[in-house]
DNA sequence: ATAAACTTTAGAGTACACTATAAGGCAAGC
DNA sequence: GCTTGCCTTATAGTGTACTCTAAAGTTTAT
């Protein structure tokens, strides 16, 4: 598969994946070159860019993200650092996840009382005296 | 309150602090100048900052925050533009809650693995033939 | 009174993650 | 065979969000 192709299907532009190849996020069960030098992407590629998507997704950066890879591909961590990292990551995302419940709690506060606003005046003077939005 | 006790009790410094006020992320209630020129800083500051923490903590950046700040400061879009907003970042959260919990279970599964193959290695090969890692 | 520790501004620098350009080589259709 | 379009590289540029420096003024402690 060439790079387009691979662009295509995963919905990265061409920049982007040279650049995560230029980064170390692929290796040669992802990326080899035909007779002309032009890259050959594997299923596999389509498969490592959406693992990649999935984790910066939930704020890992390139460069940890590279060190994870590495991991799953090489064994270069004993088993107690992966735990640890494993860890780390799972106290990570449950405290960003009661953030945005958070959030979300507000912005449905927020909403009843523009929906109020509009629709029963009275209600919205009785939330502005339960509320502070700011 | 001068500049750097703002900062010590929001966490942040005075170059940020002065960054967001250079954004627009301030107004009269906020930020005053005393006969010197130095800023003068209310306790409504505070609740400014982390409410900023807070937008920012879920995805947004500093331009939309502007605007949403704008908006609550003066009114200036309609009350449907605003609900149409809140809507859609609703959506949002929403789904970024639900990337987050799938992480949450793919290294929930992992932990598992890992712990296996420290102290139960036949339940490690048993999980190996279940998921795949990558 | 003078040094240390603050404050101000404009503007430069950093880190991250792309995103684009230039200059050239390769490939497919007419 | 020539144009169009894809591929390659190195390198430069963009946008975001800070982060710092320099030069100058102000305040505080000794």
């Amino acid at each position: 598969m060439k790079i387009q192709e691979l662009a295509k299907t995963t919905g990265l532009t061409a920049y982007t994946i040279r650049f995560y190849e230029k980064e170390g996020l692929f290796d040669i069960r992802h990326v080899r070159r035909d007779d002309n030098n032009y890259r050959n992407y594997t299923d596999e590629a389509i498969e490592r860019l959406k693992l990649i998507k999935k984790f910066q997704g939930v704020g890992c950066s390139i460069s940890e993200l590279k060190e994870i890879l590495l991991d799953v591909d090489t064994n270069t961590r004993t088993n107690e650092q992966v735990i640890e990292w494993i860890c780390q990551k799972i106290q990570e995302i449950e405290c960003k996840r009661v953030e945005y419940k958070q959030m979300l709690d507000t912005l449905n506060i927020m909403l009843e009382y523009r929906l109020a606003l509009k629709n029963d005046p009275k209600k919205a003077q009785a939330l502005l005296k339960g509320h502070h939005f700011d």
